[in-house]
Formats: structure tokens, C-alpha cells, sequence
DNA sequence: TTCTTCATGTAATTAGTTACATGATTGA
DNA sequence: TCAATCATGTAACTAATTACATGAAGAA
């Protein structure tokens, strides 16, 4: 879902960065990494790039400095460009895209083992742990008054809420999954389902929009 | 993460579809459709590529037949498919990966409208709700014993128990926001955030792992 | 002065998407 | 017999990733 031709959602979420202050590309990208990367993941190359191509629409201007031998750019944006960006946050974004590995891994987890299975997810749990350090520190950052952006702490809130029920709800998951699957025989193909579990799931489904 | 050359998580995907039976490619795809893209979307085209790399690498052999002019590909997997499978399964797979066009608005959201946040927020209600009925369609078959693959239940019940879950969690975190939006003043850009909403958020990442 | 880490990028390659095209089948 | 929908694919294009390269600054 895209608004001015050639610019992506990436070039948006690059230029909501700028709105907020100009960066060298190399600080953009380290703030891709805090921020951004958590609801649309991006490689640093896709991030040198960006830039360029809001300069090239307009959205924002480069500037030249040297450090040594070496050329370091800074952006900013236009007048064109918080236009652009208002304009692109007025129309409603896509839902969440989900892409889990390990989930599909699980979803054959019929033609593999049951410690596969247990030691994926063992290392989903062990992904949430490592996700969610970042999110504490900058929750407590936050609470002491002591967050980036404070003006932006109400936006801020909202994404940060969302991750972390994320979170909690991926290692509730990864909890019952584990003691689930240490019901099953040996060979998970001959794994049958626990009724009231399944009635379970359903009931949940049942409360949501949609049912 | 990928194993053999040239198999990425895309064709393991398919290779775990043709472990359960042999597909025409058309099925193929309306198969993916209705389980595999909640957890690796790929879109129509992908999948008409990733079974003639499967041949290739000796994972899966193709059948010809003729419906009038036309010709039909039948993909079945080998036995050497089925051990490259088993490897892959052996490994831990990669966390959740994900991309919410709509919660990158929202980071941004101090530069728009209140009135954009909450209609964002509606559409991903509308999302969730979208979604949830064949989620819901799928729960009651199996509840009724009428589920596909009735002997894929257990491990279909895994997953279907982590989307219904994140279903859930968006649908409670999209109130929870909408709530919120509407105690901000008219202007995004001077809302504030609520301490004991804040307390909640740290409250919550605090107990999870990697606190 | 050498090593390491920070900083700054480009090139080559691959994965994935959008758009297009057309035959078969079924029901009005 | 016509239109709509189901079925089957390819080609052109774009977005994104991996791999590479190297200067600057500070520490040992």
C-alpha cells in the first residue's frame, strides 16, 4: 500500500525518521535497529538506499560532510516531504504479516522428531528473551524519564505495548506447546489431540471479531 | 536458515505439503492458502517455481497428464525429499518475523491525525476479524471431527492455537489503543503518555524472559 | 604501531511481486 | 452460445539480502 509513485512503505518509515530530526545514514540506521526494525525489518543496505531515492523525489535533501577522506551524508526533510508523510499516514496501513519459521517447521513437525519439536521451541522461548532485554531497557528507560524522544513517549507507548504483549503471548504459546507436545508419544505422527484443548482453542476463536 | 543449496524455507514449505500427498500445483497453492500463509505468505506465482526446484534437486518428481490442450503438473515428493525434510525439520527454525505496515503509521502517528490513528486501528480490527473466520471455520470442522487430514490434527492444533492467540492479543491491543487515542487532545503531536499504563507495559515485559 | 571496533558505503545476487495471458468448465 | 469462474501458467520487474571493501578513531 503505497501513495506517491516510488515510494514504499520502507521509504516512508525512513522518512517518519527524518520528521523527526535530521541523521547521517549510519545513525539512521542504528535507529532503525532500536526502533523500527521490530515492525518492519530491514537490512542496512536497503537503508543506505532509502535516502537516496527520497532525495531523488523530493521528500528530502542531502548534505556532504567530510570526515577525513572519507564522505559522511546527512539528510533532512523537505517541506515536499512531511507533506508526503502526512499524506501516506492518513490512509490505514496493512495488517500484521507474520513469517515463523519455526512455525512451519512445527506445522510437519509430524515427519521429524518430538525433540525437534521441543528444541524449537526452546529456542523461540530463547528468542523472546533476547528480543524482550531491548524492550525492558527501554521501558524502565522510559519510566525513569529517561527515554529518547520524550515528546514522542505517547506514540512511543502504543508501539511499545504492542510488542510486548507480543511477546507475552508468544511465550504463553511456547510454554503450552512444550508441555503439550510432552504429552505425545515418542513418534509425533501418532500424536492424537486433546479434546478439551481443542475446545479450548475454539472458545478463544469463538470471542474474537469474526466469529 | 537453509540446509542443501539452493532449498530455502519456501521450498521446505512446499516439500512438507508434498510429504502429506502428492498436489497438482493449482491445489498446491490453494493448499498454502489455506494454512501455510498465515505463518510464510508467498504469493501465487512463487509457488508455481519452488516445486520445479524441488525436481531439481531431486526432492520431488513431476507427472505430466493433459485436460483437453492443457497440461497438468503433478508434483509427489522422493525419498531423498523426504530425507532432506527430516534434516531440515532437525534444525531450529528462525523466530517470528514481523511486518505491521499499520504500527509503523502508528510510531509516526505524532505527524498525522487522531482520526487517522483510530481509523488505522478500526482496519486492523477489520483485519483481525477478516481473518478469524477461517480460523474459526477451521476450529469448528476439527471440533466436529471434520477437519482435513484428521491424522495432522495434533500438530495442526499447535499452530492453530498460536494464531487464534495472536489474533486474540491484536484484537485486545487494538481496544486497548483505541481507548487510549481517544483521551489524547485533538493534535497527536501534544498527547501524553499515562504513567500507570506505562507501569502496566514495564510491569508485564518485567515477566517475561530476558528481564 | 598494530589491533579492534566504529563508521560508511557499493556490487552482485536472489527472492518475491505484479501483471499478463489463455484454456476448460459450468450454468444461465 | 455467452459470460463467468475455475484452472494453469509465464514474463517482466522490484525489493531485499549477502557479501564485500575500506577508512577513522581509540585502545593496548
Amino acid at each position: 500500500m503505497s501513495t506517491a509513485k516510488g515510494a514504499t512503505t520502507t521509504s516512508f518509515a525512513i522518512l517518519g525518521l527524518l520528521a523527526i530530526k535530521p541523521w547521517t545514514t549510519y545513525d539512521l540506521i542504528r535507529q532503525v535497529d532500536r526502533s523500527l526494525r521490530r515492525m518492519w525489518p530491514r537490512t542496512q543496505s536497503k537503508l543506505y538506499e532509502e535516502p537516496k531515492k527520497l532525495v531523488a523525489l523530493g521528500f528530502a535533501e542531502a548534505t556532504e560532510e567530510r570526515v577525513g577522506k572519507r564522505r559522511r551524508t546527512w539528510y533532512a526533510i523537505t517541506p515536499a516531504g512531511r507533506a508526503a508523510l502526512a499524506g501516506w499516514l492518513a490512509e490505514p496501513g496493512d495488517g500484521p504479516m507474520l513469517e515463523f519459521e519455526q512455525l512451519v517447521k512445527i506445522h510437519f513437525a509430524d515427519r521429524g522428531t518430538k525433540e525437534a519439536v521441543r528444541a524449537g521451541l526452546a529456542a523461540t522461548l530463547a528468542w523472546v528473551a533476547a528480543q524482550n532485554e531491548e524492550n525492558v531497557a527501554a521501558a524502565r528507560a522510559y519510566l525513569d524519564g529517561a527515554g529518547e524522544f520524550p515528546e514522542r513517549a505517547a506514540v512511543n507507548h502504543l508501539v511499545g505495548r504492542f510488542l510486548t504483549d507480543f511477546y507475552a503471548m508468544v511465550t504463553d504459546w511456547a510454554n503450552w506447546a512444550i508441555e503439550t507436545v510432552d504429552t505425545w508419544p515418542d513418534d509425533p505422527s501418532r500424536a492424537t489431540v486433546d479434546p478439551a484443548a481443542l475446545a479450548e482453542t475454539a472458545r478463544r476463536a469463538e470471542q474474537l471479531p469474526g466469529a
